[in-house]
DNA sequence: TTTTAGCACTCAATGAGAAAGAGTGCTAAC
DNA sequence: GTTAGCACTCTTTCTCATTGAGTGCTAAAA
């Protein structure tokens, strides 16, 4: 199996203990102490002499000279993909993990509940992507009369998610006919996609012109302007939780790259667009370093999961932390999470 | 009027002069610096000796022997109080910051545009407290079954808050009676404010026992798990942006305190209680360094500003800086955000 | 051929002076 | 009351030497 050029077992033992060594501790790790810590009987020559030939893999690398050896993100990369051994979590944190994430709250806060927790447990910074369906299925909708011509507009999707907007009609609308206009609504479209609702709005705005239906045209008119079109529902949003964990780790010092890190916290997209990415992956996803594809996250790592209602996924949560963060302890938990924040949100009973 | 210990004309102008400078580079001023900037025609020995007596009213002090001096608290103090001359926004300025607080979003989003608002236009960080009425008028409430035990319960208060919560009911309910429930609660309690129907229910879950009108048990039953209690609704929440713009201050780089910071930001009740605090003052209210009675915001300022909803105080939002932060310019914005924050929620048009 | 002892070498980290610079406080003269 | 003059203090910056960790190479041992 092995060739010339590919490590053997022995040089993969070392490297697992270097990262493991360096996870723990931070510093780079020099010869002797490998030794000692891989408890081969070896002396730190022959270590050294494996030390030069990983370098050359671009595996780990020497911050200068005379220091010990660390990982580089290829490093990592061959140590998550084959050599580190996740086991799952017992049976009790699950449990305890499962009782923090009841379905019963709103939406939003259960997002930051399960972003509260996977910071809390693993000292890092928590995130959860909002849920965003492809398809979003109609519940029921609502018109309340604020002025005459300014209603407050209340509908649910995915059974759960209420969403509610202002919107001005260009004539005096009276309560008898808003009711009228949600009832039609509401038997007309149940359980159909909001694309497919909109598109068929449109579409009726124009035929309607002719009808007799003058509260139709109100209906179909209210509901074009209450439902966000694509464009608007297309950004998508997180929740970011324990974010000044990070300032615990020394290698987050420099204060001018923890500034662009926070940035792109509050900015968002850079975030989505990495949780988006992780979105289509199986399962549970990890970004080393510059594989992010961002300047900004260099030494820092993203260990993220889907999480799916039903068969589809519909968010992706997981934690940021520095490149060295303990990944061995960290998957099992953004993976455990992930299924749990799920199942709480089929909450089928 | 100047007696022997209160400072004379010259010295506030001096003093004034330096508290300027200070802010503007963030460096202790000397006394040569103070010649130049105060204009004054005096000598720097002169200077010296005013400084002296400054220190003695412990309104300056030097970070050490060869230094220059810096304001203490007790000087930004008497600054904000009586040196400074704040004056209004231009009303281009206006139009441009009422521009982006249209009423039109929800109410989550409109706080956060307003935090996000003071946060880019001061480059400081900026938080809005979520309004939070003594008195919630109650609007209009839909229960909408999910289950045959499980009831998505959604409300209005306060012509335009949405809530919403899930709830379980004992025994199974058809859709029937939650809409006659649902018309029971709107009819008889429509305008009350939350705690007089809360109380009321509670009530009548007693006598109602004896009733004929299951459905009203139901009813009352359903809302009084629907509403929440004093204590449940005493938390109150806060939005904040620009947490980043922090780190550009020389003097926040002490990583520790930087961490304990963030960490309070994320914590949320500190900043509640000084925001709470500043909620019974009229108007523009500052908090400097240890004021705000939290050892970790020694060197933060805090400028903040209630907002009303008609003339009732809802909610409180203001900025986070450094203690040298620039509170002539920032004491309008936050002044002028908060009225238009009000308006922007009264939307009566 | 692989492993290891020995050793020279490199480089970061630490600390001690020395020199420069900024700004003060004091004294004595104006 | 104000100011010039001056000694003094303390930070900042630089240089230089020392220390220590850890390497790479070479030659001997297994």
């Amino acid at each position: 199996m092995a060739t010339d050029t590919a490590i053997d077992a022995r040089a993969q033992l070392l490297l697992k203990t270097l990262v493991e060594k360096h996870i723990s501790d931070g510093q780079p790790v020099g010869s002797t102490a490998l030794v000692e810590a891989s408890g081969l009987g070896i002396s730190p020559a022959t270590v050294r002499n494996i030390m030069a030939e990983l370098e050359e893999l671009g595996l780990v690398m020497s911050p200068h000279t005379s220091a010990g050896r660390i990982p580089t993100a290829q490093g990592y990369r061959f140590f998550v993909d084959t050599l580190m051994k996740i086991r799952p979590l017992d049976s009790d944190e699950v449990r305890e993990l499962a009782g923090e994430l009841k379905p019963e709250t709103d939406l939003q806060g259960l997002m930051r509940r399960a972003s509260t927790l996977l910071s809390s447990i693993t000292r890092l910074t928590g995130m959860v992507m909002l849920p965003r369906r492809r398809q979003s299925s109609f519940r029921h909708i609502e018109f309340l009369p604020l002025s005459e011509k300014r209603i407050l507009v209340i509908w649910v999707v995915n059974e759960l998610e209420v969403q509610n907007r202002i919107i001005h009609l260009d004539h005096p609308c009276d309560p008898g006919e808003l009711q009228q206009a949600a009832n039609y609504l509401n038997e007309r479209f149940a359980g159909q996609s909001m694309q497919a609702i909109r598109s068929t709005l449109l579409e009726e705005l124009h035929s309607a012109r002719e009808s007799v239906n003058s509260f139709m045209v109100t209906a179909v008119e209210m509901a074009k302007q209450a439902f966000p079109g694509e464009a608007e529902q297309a950004g998508g949003d997180y929740v970011l939780e324990g974010g000044s964990n990070l300032m615990e780790y020394a290698e987050m010092a420099d204060m001018e790259k923890l500034h662009d890190l926070f940035e792109a916290f509050e900015r968002k997209h850079k975030i989505l667009d990495l949780l988006d990415k992780a979105a289509t992956a199986q399962g549970v996803q990890i970004f080393i370093g510059e594989e992010s594809g961002y300047q900004v996250f260099d030494g820092c790592s993203f260990v993220t999961a889907p999480y799916s209602v039903g068969s589809e996924t519909v968010g992706v949560l997981g934690i940021i932390g520095p490149t060295r963060l303990n990944y061995e302890r960290v998957v099992p938990v953004v993976d455990v999470t992930a299924k749990l924040l799920g199942a709480a949100l089929n909450s089928k009973e």
